[in-house]
DNA sequence: TTTAATATCTATAGTAGCTATAGAGTCAAG
DNA sequence: CTTGACTCTATAGCTACTATAGATATTAAA
């Protein structure tokens, strides 16, 4: 199939694709007489589990640890079972932060009464104050 | 004072303050006669200010609008009570985002066990899959 | 006064993971 | 034979910095 197709199929778009493949994640296709790309189904298997990784936040250097992996049955699987630790620790780390993010974001929302004007404005001299 | 001291005080880096000025965040600053960048309090203020907004997550562009706004402090500050409400919702809905990955992580990594190889690795498994 | 260390200058490239564009070539249908 | 849809390469842009390299300026010590 073409990458037109292809980019239907594994959801990523035909630029994406492309940049996968200059990044090495994806095998170099072969290619049709007028210069096209012709895949097949590993790669869209492939592409898949890239996309899977993806929506965990998983790096596309990450990623590439995991394919190289892949080679390596025998080998035990520790590495894989870190890297999914460490993500999770970074996740519950930002999403304190975000937490503590939100509640400084609504402190300084409420000293602003929705009716005033710049310069009586309790947001902009929060803003301009020193923490 | 001339921009390592601005640097100390104002706790960015001497790159950032030159990057703030190249954006048009900070004024242009009058230079010595070696050509250094000479800098006032004014200056301080305003990168105190740029600071505090980053800390909150608000981007350079927004920064942009709050300092115009500054120059009409008579205008209605509407804009800037939207602009945090837009923030507050979305640090709320970031939030959310992570927790659902944190859950998804947490119940990919408890596919594998510790003591097992890639080839029965639970999460390789389950990264290859669709969803 | 010379010299060495420190501070500053400009310009440029790199980060992550794409996305968007320009300008050209390929191919099937009407 | 032309139109339109698809693909190609190469390049630039996004965000907010950070990190060089190589040159000049200033300051302090010898």
């Amino acid at each position: 199939m073409k990458i037109g197709k292809l980019s239907e199929l594994s959801d990523c778009s035909i630029q994406t694709i492309r940049y996968y493949e200059k990044e090495g994640l994806i095998d170099i296709p072969s290619r049709s007489e007028g210069n096209f790309r012709i895949y097949d189904e590993s790669t869209l298997s492939r592409l898949k589990f890239i996309r899977r990784c993806r929506t965990l936040d998983i790096t596309l250097a990450e990623i590439h640890q995991l394919l190289n992996l892949q080679r390596m049955p025998s080998e035990s699987c520790s590495k894989v079972n870190n890297m999914i630790d460490r993500h999770i620790i970074d996740v519950q780390n930002k999403i304190e932060e975000l937490k503590a993010l939100e509640t400084e974001l609504k402190d300084l929302r409420k000293t602003c009464r929705d009716d005033t004007v710049i310069d009586g404005c309790g947001i902009m001299d929060n803003l301009s104050k020193e923490y």
